[in-house]
DNA sequence: ATTATATGTGACACCGTGTCATAAGTCAAT
DNA sequence: ATTGACTTATGACACGGTGTCACATATAAT
């Protein structure tokens, strides 16, 4: 997290290093970003941003939060506008984000993100890391969500489910990059998948599909 | 990829440069690792690593991929002892390297590896990384799965359940090292999802589950 | 012996990092 | 208005890692 004295700051100067930053995340992944670079964009001494920020991955992991908390509210109207069906919510979104970034200004910075994707990232974009919002966030999400729909038996289940449908969709994004698909493409993948988890990848279990 | 002046060099040479190359990218991740250690450990000129690699992606890239062969190869005979039911293979698989790594002495570059999990990670240890290996390894399981067991109507489904199952196998190899789980728990949680995946996330499809 | 080709070597210029000593504001109390 | 306590600003600097390049040394071929 930023210092407060980040946040004491008037917001004009916040604003300029935040665009900086998205210059510099939208150019090179978090790796290869140079704290020499964003400084010298938002015309701050070098001295002052260690006064704001940890170091680069401190930036980064607010920037790169900050700019979900979008997606994730998206998530939320999703799931409520299809009465709790977790898939559709998904779908939904999913398509949400690829349409959207499409013209958007973030669309780099989760380009670099997607490839290269790790535990943080996607804790990131998943829930909201910050602590507070992270389980009241995911409480609200399994309140929503209308298990009757879904073949669990309990709050487990549901659990494991939520993984699995999270793996599968950051999976779906990070293809997006690596193979350069198109929104339709990317799209068509993602519903496949999804109808493959609804209706189950084993036929043991006496499924009816044709 | 190394140069052939790398294949060129003396076994005992490679050797000492590969087991260097162990111990930095044990310690830390691929982008927190220094060449500098590396050739310091391996007695080597600065400049002879120059000629052998062409930065430190391409040596740990390399190892990587070296050293998952055996997992690789492991997954091809779980395959094969399991009549082609794919699910128990990947169970197998997924507990050969859980128990495996726990005396290994590449533990630890594994654990750095799926805490910073990337595409190019994760391509490395699903398929081999290197082209031709790539797609006949691909094929030659795709052959031995028994597809009566599953339910899917065709190739390209095929296609997608075999993305579905890699996304939760890779998913649940980096929350080990995440969430510190035991080998037991590790193992549970794996298995269950892939339960969920046999039977289906949804009962619309009228699944005769409890 | 001569030429060509492959390999070895380490000093060097470059760049980014994080820190630290110092300066400069802010503000409340006397 | 001065003092003191605290917060914020600043940029020079030491450190460490990178990749290259000019030069040295093998090895092989004619």
């Amino acid at each position: 997290m930023p210092t407060q004295t980040f946040f004491h700051l008037p917001k004009s100067k916040q604003d300029k290093l935040i665009q900086a930053a998205k210059k510099e995340f939208s150019r090179v992944p978090l790796h290869e970003a140079s704290i020499a670079n964003i400084v010298k964009e938002a015309e701050i001494p070098r001295g002052s941003f260690y006064q704001y920020f940890e170091g680069k991955e401190d930036l980064y992991y607010y920037l790169l939060n900050e700019i979900s908390e979008e997606n994730n509210a998206q998530f939320h109207l999703s799931l409520q506008e299809n009465d709790g069906d977790i898939f559709e919510a998904f779908i939904d979104s999913f398509q949400f984000v690829v349409q959207g970034q499409k013209k958007q200004e973030h669309k780099k910075i989760f380009k670099n993100a997607f490839l290269n994707m790790n535990y943080k990232i996607e804790n990131i974009l998943a829930n909201n890391l910050y602590e507070e919002n992270r389980k009241n966030n995911y409480l609200s999400i399994i309140n929503l969500i209308n298990k009757k729909k879904l073949n669990i038996q309990n709050e487990e289940e549901l659990h494991q489910l939520m993984k699995i449908v999270l793996s599968v969709t950051f999976h779906n994004f990070v293809q997006i990059f690596v193979k350069e698909l198109t929104e339709q493409e990317a799209l068509k993948n993602y519903v496949k998948q999804i109808e493959l988890l609804k209706r189950g990848l084993s036929n043991e279990y006496s499924n009816t599909s044709s």
